[in-house]
DNA sequence: CTAAATTAATTCACCAGTGAAATATGAGCT
DNA sequence: AGCTCATATTTCACTGGTGAATTAATTTAG
């Protein structure tokens, strides 16, 4: 596989080129936007890379962390699918795989019987606690050369760019 | 859809009650890591959604820019996949759909005939022609508030993230 | 100069994720 | 109550993407 430099630089010369064709191009803007999308695209597959040994995938591990991280260890697929911008479809399958590895239970709601409770195990948080800390090393590693400044300032504009983001779902529909 | 902000903040607290059980975890790292896939997660699919109704997707929409900045207007599928990230089977696939829409053309290489060089077609090129420009008002509209440091420094984050990236997947084969 | 190893693209079988429709419960209205 | 509308989950059919094996051409080693 190809370097993410070599990638990058490649960009950087085509977003060049073509802003010589189409003038009005927001050039620095789309630099930045593919920037953020092919970093996106490599940490997804190290995440998946490191979650492979494991069994589990990313979006599998992301609806377990989310459970863990709860103080009652439950939700319900519709709350998980806003909270990991999953379809409900998928949802039922990611529940299907935990249930079967015994790290979720899913039963009906008491309140709502329209409803499903998700509630993870106890296995399910061994699970968690082992599989994390190893992850620990190369998600530091990747923030190499911060300073607490960087940080700061990354976060920053990630979340600035959220909020755009936001706004700009919710403008075609008022 | 639940709006980003909402999915921040609860990760937010996510990962601040993950980490009283987990000590050693570096929050603040993780967290930017959660911000920047949900980000870049979000702006996938908001370019998914905006090349939907020309009936294109995101990967045959960034093959076809790749060719399309290309003083020469071509490429193999091999070099295709280095700076699209995708696999040779998904290229195949790619290139059989760009090819029955009249974008691309496809032949055999004439120094080395394993190869197979792909080419836009003028149909192609205005087709890109008529796709971007639309595009433009909400790609600046994403960074709107954005002055022109933080881009400098969005843009340099970015950079020497994925310049980590490199050396942390090069690392494990030496 | 041939034989083995390497490289390029494709095919095949499978996993992950999505949209539309089906099922079932709950809420509101008269 | 009964009827309609909304909500929550699941099922089904399909698209997009991946790994392993296949075919074909080129390079390298003996």
């Amino acid at each position: 596989m190809a370097r993410l430099a070599d990638c990058i630089a490649m960009m950087d010369e085509g977003i060049g080129r073509v802003s010589q064709v189409i003038p009005d191009m927001p050039v620095a803007e789309a630099r930045l936007t593919r920037l953020l999308l092919m970093v996106g695209h490599t940490f997804d597959e190290a995440v998946e890379q490191e979650l492979r040994p494991h069994g589990i995938n990313h979006s599998d591990f992301l609806t377990l962390m989310i459970l863990y991280s709860r103080p009652d260890g439950s939700s319900t697929p519709g709350e998980l699918c806003e909270y990991t911008s999953q379809g409900a479809t998928n949802m039922t399958r990611i529940a299907n795989a935990l249930v079967k590895r015994g790290l979720i239970t899913r039963g009906p709601s008491e309140e709502d019987r329209r409803r499903v409770v998700i509630r993870i195990t106890p296995a399910g948080r061994r699970f968690v606690q082992k599989l994390l800390p190893p992850l620990f090393p190369r998600v530091s590693a990747a923030y190499a050369g911060f300073s607490e400044a960087d940080k700061r300032n990354f976060s920053r504009l990630l979340r600035k760019l959220a909020a755009n983001l936001d706004r700009l779902d919710e403008a075609p529909t008022p």
